[in-house]
DNA sequence: CTGAAAGCGCTAACAC
DNA sequence: GTGTTAGCGCTTTCAG
């Protein structure tokens, strides 16, 4: 690779020092009051050269490289892609270039990735933090590094955190369902214990409540990331298990839940929403082609990302970073998926 | 945000020079010849301080920064998505951490991505260009930075460049097609003179003749990328116009194509395949739940993305840089959707 | 065995 | 008005 030009061939080749070129190409020539030929000149040779400034050079002169580093789950998932996306879009409006990585949902790839970031000097984080982080959260506390948690956090730490109205969303959902007639309500989420999916959980539980319905505790399955479609596959199947009280209605606390238990749904040729009321959390591509239009809670993935990377930049701004926690408003888009329980159902 | 802990911290407390710190931190200390002890102590107050190297600084002097640039289309389409999570893999098996931003396929985004790298000093660029970028291209070339396109490249430029078997995929598909009994086979692409899809648009329009098929240009509709939902809508219902030889076979281009094409083929009631025989390039989950199996080529993504890697890496790497064609054989998953055709119609 | 010092590219306080 | 220079954190040559 050839080398890069730098302030230093622009000075040479104009006859002064590389100051007066950092002075004019940085527009400050009126506080140097640097003679007008000279910046003339100095700017000609630097277009003629095709000068491109030195962002690493800057950056540790001024201890902030403009770079934002981005901790996600899977960036492949969809989900996480579209976070991503407004994201860079955020940044870049703020002049800020992103860094990216997964986690996995895996403690050791999470640190590896922060420990990456910092050695490169990112001049805050966004991250999906992964069950169990809390000691590696709190370490970028103490270090006083920037940083804004994104679409969960933790409920035994003082974070700054923005996420989707969790609770509210999923107790709307359930309250629909009641609504509708539908009275043994199951739902299948990931066993974790990150905040995202135990205030759904909640939500779900208090609609039940106020619905008059006792939960009982065999509807609600949850499920490891490992291996979660074969773990969504059985729990579906005992949900719906004709011998022992299939339940009439179904939630589930994501995306890739859905898509796998309506899977098995369509398999055993159950009918939704006759057999079954059907309601998920987040929308996917696969939906599409279902039978029959599924309700969903679709997150406002534009805004969380938007505002995640307002917060993290607030916080890099100020000199007394204080937490704060940002609930971004979902909405319920209404499928034949959740429509009204048949009141009287034919037993053959 | 609190000072980081630098070398110099480490020396002063240790009572020696930077530059022992240095050697000892970076296993020089049998070159260097430095003393057991010292070598001890200066390994603890580092960890004790739990000391991150600043990469910017290293990158400063090296010259090298241990970044890639990675410029997709649209890093929210799981196609692209799925590019970069194995990107990411690679990249970072070999040390290298990824810089990303989306195109939108427009020239102007694709440039200032270009620039935003540059001006950050990464050590080499994978780009999905965009249409009529090959001038930005081109600068990079005579600029001397190493650089490798991914999944696309232009017929009129020598590149280093990575894509699938366009053309024999397509060949094939089209094949298979004729091989079933198919004869009127209809293509939607995207309206691009990229080599991706001129290459799929050959391999169709090979694989007809080969057949003994004439082409007739009114079976090929190009789209263009924006608006692409609504003119892929109307191609559609152009082709199956009963009033005027519909076609009895499609191929699509992509998959957001196909999601597009099929949701029209639903809603017109056609039977897949009876009435229209279906192949798409690439999948997606939305096939998951189409009333009958969808047919597709399947990328081997995983494949592209580490060879774009190690042929980028291998540029980087070496002082006279070769310009590399990798072409990864792809696969066609075969289903439902093109399966024999009837012989014989009823005609009501 | 150890350390001073130069230099990567850039900026800004401070001389001249 | 204009230019010198120190220094950001790190590496490495070369002198002690």
């Amino acid at each position: 690779m050839k080398k890069r030009v730098s302030i230093k061939d622009i000075a040479e080749k104009v006859g002064v020092s590389t100051a007066l070129v950092s002075y004019v190409l940085n527009g400050k020539e009126r506080e140097a009051r640097v003679g007008q030929e000279i910046a003339k000149k100095i700017r000609k040779v630097a277009a003629d050269l095709n000068y491109q400034p030195n962002l690493i050079a800057r950056g540790l002169k001024f201890g902030r490289t403009n770079t934002l580093g981005l901790i996600v789950a899977d960036i492949s998932n969809p989900f996480f892609a579209t976070l991503a996306r407004s994201i860079e879009l955020e940044a870049q409006k703020n002049g800020y270039t992103v860094l990216f990585g997964s986690s996995d949902e895996q403690l050791d790839k999470s640190q590896n990735l922060i420990n990456t970031f910092l050695s490169r000097q990112v001049d805050g984080l966004i991250i999906t933090p992964v069950a169990g982080s809390q000691s590696q959260i709190e370490e970028l506390k103490t270090k006083g590094i920037p940083f804004v948690l994104m679409d969960r956090g933790f409920s035994d730490l003082e974070t700054s955190v923005v996420v989707t109205d969790n609770h509210e969303a999923m107790y709307s959902a359930v309250k629909l369902l009641t609504d509708n007639g539908y009275r043994k309500i199951g739902m299948i989420a990931y066993d974790t214990p990150l905040t995202h999916m135990q205030d759904r959980i909640k939500g779900y539980k208090d609609a039940l409540k106020d619905a008059g319905i006792r939960f009982q505790s065999k509807w609600l399955k949850k499920v490891p990331f490992e291996d979660y479609k074969e773990r969504v596959a059985r729990a579906v199947l005992q949900l719906i298990d004709k011998k022992s009280q299939p339940v009439d209605a179904l939630v589930f606390a994501t995306n890739s839940i859905s898509v796998q238990a309506l899977k098995i749904i369509h398999a055993q040729k159950l009918v939704v929403p006759d057999d079954l009321g059907i309601i998920s959390f987040d929308e996917s591509d696969a939906f599409e082609f279902f039978y029959t239009s599924i309700t969903y809670i679709k997150q406002n993935l534009n805004e969380i990302s938007k505002k995640a990377v307002q917060t993290l930049l607030k916080n890099i701004n100020s000199v007394t970073p204080k937490v704060e926690r940002v609930i971004v408003p979902s909405t319920i888009v209404v499928g034949v998926s959740s429509g009204k329980k048949l009141k009287e159902k034919v037993v053959v």
